[in-house]
RNA sequence: GCCGCUGUGGUGGAAUGGUAGACACGCUUGACUCAAAAUCAAGUGGGGGCAACUCCGUGUCGGUUCGAGUCCGACCAGCGGUACCA
């Protein structure tokens, strides 16, 4: 028996597949159809292949085989992305040229693509780097010049200052440079540049039409980035803002505008006062790198320019900030912020009034009621409130009572530890007056210091004073303490009257300063949405109700209502909720409620929801839908004393309160609109949704898209807006300041400007040089070759420069798969007849990595192409599959530095290529990332040995010996058939949908069979020899595409004189698929109680009889209730029973 | 945070809503051998049982269904991408 050698067979096989050119693609072949197999062609490194790339091409070329022996003409090329730093690097650190180190690595690449028995049409094979291959990469750029597609421009690049080169935005990874890792820097540098923002919406809408895994094309639809919304005009002083947002239905809620400090307008807005703030903070804005800049969970900064905006809505001051949460880049480089809706805003608008109150303002010695000297001081912060009248231009003040002055005061009261000035003043503003019916409120001007002699307590008082100011919406008062009331008295007056009235000189001045409309840094941050939870059914019925937090400080738990098992619309955990009568007040309505529910009677308000929660839900009790409009109270419990709950006894059983830890409490709580009341009362955040408008005049009510689109159209009509779309996406920087690459084909003359090199004169070739190490001065360093960069003006003759900067090595990718359409043509980029032959790709492989960088760029320049007419297609690729990575053994990713790479040549010499092609194929499915595993390649290499001995003995076996088989010949043959082209259907079927490794377990399960010990002996009878020629020739067809080697040599000892990749793809025959005995399970209540026999045609009685003479089954049906009996034919029996 | 993908033995991974773990690796036992390697044969999810058989089992919790790894809902974990993009 002749042993298996892959040391011989493969290079023989190989070498007569070169010579007599087997796999060469014809081009207008109308005979068959035409297969477009693409693979991404490699960097042609020094390190060789990898084991990546031995997958990709492996995939690529399996597909193409099948492809080819199913009768296709089938296109599989080969070539080098060859331009680019790697290869300069090396150059210049082994002192050798670009070009004869690409030339060295190319010619390994293609020796260990061929030893992989790659059918590749090499007389196809190109290399970017070749002035004939770039001469094209230099015209086609020509194309984007002449319509205006590429420029130049002073930008702010993106610098690498290790490779000293500029870089495209989508080659900067988390602040670095992708290829090396270091931090990026920005430079100010004139550069080439593609407009690729303008094929933006095509590069989103092109992907409908394409083939591509989801996790590209959302991948590619993310970065590019298009969202919708409007822009809106603000006027501050003479100058127009311009900001972008998506939320135009949160106009109303837009409390200040924050300028990126880039932005132009930020030195003419700036108030003179605020000059030298704004001046120092874009210095130090300007001077952080990018990646200091682009940390996550950095502080808020920011600062005032003094300017006031006014919004258009709300007609409310809106004060101007800068700030480096605002991009330059990125929409107009100017927003309106929205703190209650908008985390960003949100956390800016805190810490800059946090920042505001923490200032000292100005002190004040209280004249009337000086401290008394020599004695200490007792501090308190304090707030107080402009409180204004509803309707009225009137302003709450208080009288003491029982002091001695006349004078008037604000509403305040003193700030206790743990709340913040808004909470307290809201607090002090109930209890001291009743009024809970707030609009909106807002901290106004700094706090300032006053001084004076506590009459009542006798000692001298310092305090820091904050002013609010709070807009009633109406004047819905709850009932006061009596105490209070025998303390001050309140009263109503006008402006004038009030500032003359008032007491205290820091008091009159933050009055005056208010009611004069003074500007103010303050930011308010008013609520304009109300959430909406649950779905609207139309007929709801619709109600106020509270939601009551009640929280234990000394045990950290909160108490919760336990309504059972949570169904689709009822039950669960749920915090206490209830009823508010018309009119009344809502903690009273909240106090009775928890009472009723829970028993509990002291318990101390702390805070309540500033909107309320519009909650559609179906309420079981009532069977009908509710819309409740709920409000949030937080209560925190005094003591343990409870009362009887007072409720109906069908109530009582419905739930028991539960006290849950705090941290628990969020992911207990089961409904939506519970837990959004839980996030406004217990967390400081924004609320980001979508909801109902308020507090928006013409606008409230409306929702959603409603009121984006109402709030766009009414700008419009003013004259201050429109609607407008944004993109992520930038316009892509194509210089690049190095040697290795295409020479950009203009030049510079002093007369005629820019000037395009004319197409007769390309290419424009890379002058062979001595030194070409990259400059720090960011020019290219062909700007110091003279001989080179001095030439004439194509236009007037006259002296000229030629360009100096370089493409990126993304400029010959970007067309490549057209030239192997007609990779020698020098008359044109590929003759049309070619590009309408070929037409699109029809399967592109290649790697995840490029997925926002190559495979973008290159459908901007196809998209681009087309519609010059250059190209026949739209789209450059009808489907895009990307293959897994393989990781090395230690399940980390393979890499020089660890010692941990497999290297394909070595695997080659160890077990041969063909065991290699099919354990890649074996290893996983050929989009997942899996580790390499030299174990499972050498049971891979097994099965090779098993195949090449399983042929030797098919075909040693005497043809003709005189012995009768035992058995019946005609079954036999059948078994043998059937298995053979059962495994046919599964590798058709497989193949379509590229499952390789089903594949490879077919084969192995059908040699598993045909090497049975009692199959073989059989099959090596005399009787058999045909049976014995159809089942090996069909195996060798089968193995081709995969193990081509190892299927041709069998194919040719078989007698063979023409290739097996001509020979056509066996078919497998249905009728032949068809078993004799099929297993029916039985089941009883769908769990497994035996198996039977029948034939495929057996009737469902017949079935059912024979599942119920099943011992198993009929021991589990014993002394049941058949109830229903499932029969799925040739599949399963089920007996349903009681 | 957002977008996408993935969760199945000791491992890589199979399974049109119908016998979970195909095919391999590894491991155990046996044959061959002086011995080892290679090869061949048998076994191999966990628990119980002498056995027939039986219970449990595909990230978690629910739901739909005669029947769920597969479909639906909520969550958890991992991977990839992206991120003050307003």
């Amino acid at each position: 028996m002749k042993r298996y050698n892959p040391r011989d067979i493969e290079p023989k096989w190989q070498q007569i597949w070169a010579n007599t050119k087997l796999y060469a693609a014809k081009n207008g072949d109308q005979t068959r159809p035409k297969y477009y197999m693409l693979t991404e062609f490699p960097y042609p490194s020094g390190d060789g292949l990898h084991a990546g790339h031995a997958r990709e091409y492996t995939i690529g070329d399996v597909i193409a085989r099948h492809k080819r022996m199913q009768g296709y003409n089938v296109l599989f090329p080969m070539g080098y992305d060859a331009f680019g730093l790697p290869t300069e690097n090396y150059a210049i650190k082994h002192k050798v040229t670009p070009q004869s180190a690409t030339a060295r690595n190319t010619a390994m690449f293609r020796q260990q693509m061929q030893s992989l028995g790659y059918s590749i049409d090499w007389d196809r094979e190109v290399n970017t780097s070749d002035p004939a291959y770039y001469k094209w990469t230099q015209w086609l750029f020509l194309r984007f010049l002449e319509q205006g597609l590429a420029y130049q421009a002073e930008l702010p690049i993106n610098w690498c200052p290790f490779e000293k080169t500029g870089l495209a935005n989508e080659e900067v990874v988390d602040g670095k440079h992708e290829r090396c890792g270091t931090p990026v820097e920005k430079k100010l540098l004139k550069q080439w540049v593609m407009r690729i923002t303008d094929y933006a919406d095509r590069l989103i809408d092109g992907l409908k039409s394409i083939d591509y895994p989801s996790r590209i094309s959302s991948q590619q639809i993310n970065w590019i980035g298009r969202s919708e919304g409007a822009e809106i005009e603000f006027a501050v002083d003479d100058e127009v803002l311009t900001v972008y947002t998506t939320r135009p239905d949160t106009l109303a809620g837009a409390t200040f505008l924050v300028l990126a400090p880039e932005h132009p307008a930020v030195t003419a807005i700036t108030a003179a006062e605020q000059r030298a703030a704004v001046e120092a903070y874009v210095k130090q804005a300007q001077a952080e790198s990018e990646l200091a800049r682009q940390a996550t969970d950095r502080p808020k900064t920011g600062v005032w320019t003094g300017a006031v905006a006014k919004n258009p809505l709300s007609g409310r001051d809106m004060p101007v900030w800068v700030a480096d949460y605002v991009l330059a880049g990125y929409g107009t480089g100017a927003i309106m912020a929205v703190p209650a809706h908008d985390e960003r805003d949100f956390a800016f608008a805190k810490a800059m009034n946090q920042r505001l109150l923490a200032t000292e303002g100005p002190e004040y010695i209280d004249k009337e009621t000086a401290p008394r000297p020599n004695e200490p001081f007792h501090h308190r912060e304090v707030v107080q409130a402009i409180v204004k009248h509803p309707t009225e231009d009137k302003y709450l003040l208080q009288r003491m009572l029982g002091w001695e002055t006349k004078s008037l005061s604000l509403v305040s009261g003193g700030i206790e530890s743990g709340e913040d000035p808004l909470q307290a003043i809201v607090r002090e503003l109930r209890e001291e007056t009743g009024y809970v019916h707030i609009k909106s409120l807002a901290v106004t001007g700094l706090p300032y210091g006053v001084k004076f002699y506590h009459e009542h307590k006798k000692v001298n008082r310092s305090a820091r004073v904050t002013t609010v100011f709070i807009q009633l919406e109406s004047l819905r008062q709850v009932a006061v303490a009596a105490e209070e009331q025998a303390l001050n008295e309140s009263v109503w007056t006008g402006a004038k009257e009030a500032l003359s009235q008032l007491h205290g000189e820091g008091a009159r001045r933050v009055f005056n300063e208010h009611t004069a409309g003074e500007p103010t840094p303050f930011i308010a941050i008013t609520p304009v949405i109300e959430p909406i939870t649950g779905t609207p059914h139309g007929d709801d019925h619709e109600k106020e109700a509270i939601v009551a937090v009640v929280h234990n400080a000394k045990t950290n738990e909160t108490l919760l209502l336990d309504w059972g098992p949570r169904h689709s619309n009822w039950g669960g955990m749920l915090f206490i909720g209830g009823g508010v009568e018309p009119g009344e007040d809502l903690v009273k309505a909240a106090e009775r409620e928890i009472a009723e529910e829970t028993g509990y009677k002291h318990v101390k308000f702390v805070h309540q929801t500033e909107v309320p929660v519009n909650n559609y839900y179906y309420s079981n009790v009532k069977d009908r839908h509710d819309k409740a409009r709920m409000y949030g109270l937080l209560f925190e419990l005094e003591d343990d004393a409870q009362t009887d709950t007072n409720m109906d006894e069908g109530e009582k059983d419905k739930f028991t309160p539960k006290w849950v830890p705090d941290d628990e409490v969020f992911s207990t709580v089961n409904d939506g609109g519970h837990e959004v009341i839980y996030r406004m009362l217990m967390r400081d955040e924004a609320y980001p949704g979508e909801g109902v408008l308020v507090n928006s005049g013409q606008f409230d009510g409306l929702s959603g898209i409603e009121a984006k689109r109402a709030i766009t159209k009414w700008l419009f009509d003013q004259g201050i807006g429109r609607g407008a779309t944004k993109f992520k996406l930038r316009d892509w920087i194509f210089s690049r300041q190095h040697y290795w690459g295409e020479p950009i084909p203009v030049v510079h003359c002093a007369k005629c400007g820019v000037v395009p090199v004319p197409d007769d004169q390309l290419p424009v070739e890379l002058p062979q040089v001595d030194h070409y190490e990259p400059t720090d001065d960011g020019q290219s360093p062909l700007a110091a070759i003279d001989e080179w960069v001095n030439t004439t003006c194509p236009t007037c003759g006259g002296p000229a420069r030629r360009e100096t900067d370089t493409m990126p090595n993304w400029a010959g990718s970007s067309w490549y798969w057209l030239r192997y359409m007609d990779a020698h043509n020098d008359q044109a980029f590929a003759d049309r007849a070619a590009l309408d032959y070929w037409g699109v790709v029809d399967l592109y492989l290649g790697g995840m990595e490029h997925t926002t960088l190559h495979l973008l760029y290159s459908r901007f320049w196809h998209q681009f192409l087309y519609d010059q007419g250059l190209v026949p297609t739209p789209e450059p690729y009808a489907a895009r599959r990307g293959q897994g990575i393989v990781l090395a053994a230690d399940g980390r990713k393979m890499s020089k530095s660890l010692g941990n790479v497999v290297n394909p040549t070595d695997v080659i010499a160890q077990y041969g290529a063909d065991a290699f092609r099919l354990y890649i194929l074996f290893m996983a499915p050929y989009d997942e990332t899996t580790p390499w595993s030299e174990e499972r390649l050498s049971g891979v290499s097994r099965f090779v040995y098993r195949v090449w001995s399983l042929g030797q003995e098919l075909m040693a076996a005497p043809a003709a010996i005189a012995a009768e088989p035992a058995g019946d010949q005609g079954a036999f043959e059948a078994e043998v058939d059937r298995a053979t082209h059962k495994t046919l259907k599964k590798l058709h079927d497989d193949l379509e949908s590229m499952r390789f490794n089903t594949t490879v377990s077919a084969l192995m399960e059908y040699v598993n069979v045909l090497t049975d010990a009692k199959v073989k002996s059989r099959l090596l009878q005399p009787a058999n020899a045909a049976l014995r020629q159809r089942t090996l020739r069909t195996l060798i067809l089968m193995l081709a595409p995969s193990a081509p080697h190892l299927a041709e040599e069998l194919w040719h000892e078989l007698g063979e004189t023409t290739s097996v990749h001509l020979a056509g793809w066996p078919q497998y025959d249905p009728a032949l698929l068809q078993d004799d005995v099929v297993t029916v399970v039985v089941q009883v209540n769908g769990k497994l109680r035996g198996n039977i026999l029948a034939t495929p045609d057996a009737t469902e009685p017949e079935l059912i009889a024979l599942a119920q003479a099943e011992p198993n089954v009929a021991k589990h049906l014993d002394g049941v209730q058949i109830v229903k009996i499932i029969v799925v034919p040739r599949k399963l029996v089920n007996f349903v029973v009681k």
